[in-house]
DNA sequence: TGTACATCAGTGAACGCGCGTTCACTGATGTAC
DNA sequence: TGTACATCAGTGAACGCGCGTTCACTGATGTAC
């Protein structure tokens, strides 16, 4: 039987996280309401208290489903590649796969990769989740690196001390210029992106995905040939 | 005697103005409150309607001086070069200015650069002071292009389009590939900005200010040498 | 310089709304014997 | 298979709070003659 109690809490614990997040999607996440979620869901909104502690608990539970969904989503554009040494094409695939991400569920990524929901403090749990799809790319440049390739790019003192615990963290062996070359690639890429979905290319372009091809394929150019 | 009544009406919108940016500041665009604002300013919530028709229009308010500030801070650090061909020289002195200023004043940063306030939709009067900052990096690559600086960026069919649209908009003669140059470093600057004032690199690096330095190296190697 | 009228800043009360969270309660589901 | 008790989901009322905006008003500043 497994408990008839324990079906309902399952489904209806899905079903707040969905109507939550459909809420974020609509007005954003400083506008997410429990009381507008235990309307939705036809209870009282006292309700909720059973399946969340808070608000706060909601918000950090929709940001963590969300860094796994991209970590998943940006993992199988990756994996999705046969030839694991055609680097450019895996940068291609996993680039892309968090624009068009991003652009399916903005609100999702304004979520994650927005302005910080004031007075929410992200919690520890969701660190891990957080660096999945970050993860994706360290794991493309210690390929690189394995494959012989060699990066000439310059690393400063203080960020090498910074490398060296972020390899003991990860436990990753990658050298201070190929995880210098990953930070360049990152940071472009969010950029790319967060100015797109947060309006700033109105009046500078009419086709982002354009610009977002060909931003791409510099850096394919500059750092994954 | 040039009016009481005028001079006060200069301060007291000043003034409104300081109180909100400070509000700003501490809890978010978000969480502007006009009641707030008044309650400071010792007056009562609805004298705030004597001097802006609605708490838009002094979010619009806000957003237009920030993007003033923050352009008269990024024109005085490219000028402050006095030789005009040292783009690399220019390049880190923009770049480097509008992370301090992003540090200074993070929320102001953020109300630019992060998410949308939901509900806000930016009105024309937004558009000049939001290129302000932008024009600075075009006089770069154009100056560079005047100078006889070839670049090799290849740029697709649709994005072309949209860079003879711009060139016309902004009356500003850069080439194709110069201009993608422009793109390039636009993106990958307010993407490490965005990734460290939005907590990003937490758990990744300890001295952001480090790794913001090397990517700004590493671009300026690469575009502007 | 003085008077009469127009302009405008600030008041205070009100409208109508929404929110997160707590708490004592009822009634259904689950468990042990 | 049945009974007695424990667990837990959902209720409904309440607390205490904040918000943007409107409106009729008073009293001070400015203007025209």
């Amino acid at each position: 039987m497994a408990g008839k109690r324990e079906r309902v809490r399952a489904e209806n614990t899905a079903e707040i996280l969905r109507l939550a997040r459909a809420q974020v999607e609509r007005d954003g996440a400083g506008n997410l309401s429990l009381r507008e979620v235990a309307r939705d869901l036809g209870m009282v909104s006292s309700a909720i208290y059973r399946y969340f502690a808070s608000r706060d608990e909601l918000l950090t539970r929709l940001i963590i489903d969300s860094y796994d969904r991209l970590g998943a989503i940006v993992e199988a554009a990756d994996s999705a590649l046969s030839s694991r040494d055609d680097f450019r094409g895996r940068w291609r695939a996993m680039s892309h796969s968090i624009r068009n991400w991003a652009l399916e569920s903005p609100a999702e990524y304004t979520l994650l990769f927005g302005t910080p929901v004031p007075g929410y403090a992200a919690p520890q749990d969701t660190i891990g989740p957080a660096s999945r799809y970050t993860n994706v790319l360290v794991g493309l440049v210690l390929d690189m690196e394995a494959a012989g390739h060699t990066a000439s790019e310059v690393v400063p003192a203080a960020l090498r001390r910074d490398f060296a615990a972020l390899r003991q963290r990860l436990a990753v062996p990658a050298n201070d210029a190929m995880l210098m070359r990953g930070m360049v690639a990152w940071a472009n890429l969010m950029g790319a992106i967060s100015l797109e979905l947060f309006g700033h290319l109105h009046n500078v372009v009419d086709t982002p995905g354009a610009l977002f091809d060909a931003i791409v394929e510099v850096q394919a150019e500059r750092l994954f040939a």
